[in-house]
DNA sequence: AAGTATAATCGTATATTTGCGATATAAAAT
DNA sequence: ATTTTATATCGCAAATATACGATTATACTT
């Protein structure tokens, strides 16, 4: 882009676009739902269950750990890695927002087109 | 990237990524505010609440249309625009696919990490 | 008919994301 | 001590996304 615009929007907004950036990679979904069904936390199962290669996995891995979505630990040789319920809760309730905002719009039925 | 690996994805996992990269933009958040709040839904109008062109702002329009989020009618010279709750709260509750195999998964609480 | 206003699209420059091989790091196994 | 195993990080190439001026298309205005 010619000029980032994006420190020009409301901090809320930016925080919220951040966090739906962080899951809009099909790789960095198929993560959350292996580690949503405890179905592993090893990295190494992980990049077992995804098409792409070790260094590609990790990199998604970190972006989820940088926005909090996710939690890791070193266990020994291997790495464990979990959702943080509490982050994850309360970007999901931040969609909340736009209900809200419609409610007291009283629409959602009677838009204009 | 070298190669793209997106279609070695199951079919949902892609289609969440991308109505989460729908919305991944401070922009498009502001705009799917606006129209929540039915503030506006003239393009003119929005494009004056946002500090970008009149060039940029439409294609954002376009961006959230071709996902679905809102649909859009010409009236005239000007044109409308509103959210499509049905595809947005499907969207929404699409997320509840996390939290449901977290509860299978009956841990939530009792992590590894 | 000519002018004006609104919004979409084209073309293009720049920024960011994605993907991976190669390499580094660190613990476990031999 | 050396080798193996598990992950993270670096550096680069290619793909996408972002932004906007210029142009186009369409419908109101006069």
């Amino acid at each position: 882009m010619a000029i980032n615009r994006k420190m020009e929007f409301a901090a809320d907004e930016i925080a919220l676009a951040d966090l739906a950036k962080a899951i809009s990679h099909p790789a960095r979904i198929a993560i959350l739902k292996i580690l949503a069904q405890q179905k592993s936390c090893i990295c190494g199962e992980i990049v077992e269950g995804l098409p792409l290669a070790q260094a590609t996995v990790s990199q998604h891995l970190k972006e989820l750990k940088t926005i909090g979505l996710i939690k890791g630990t070193i266990e020994g040789k291997t790495s464990c890695y979990c959702i943080d319920w509490e982050v994850f809760n309360q970007f999901i309730s931040h969609f909340g927002v736009f209900a809200e905002l419609a409610q007291n719009a009283s629409t959602q039925s009677q838009s204009c087109c």
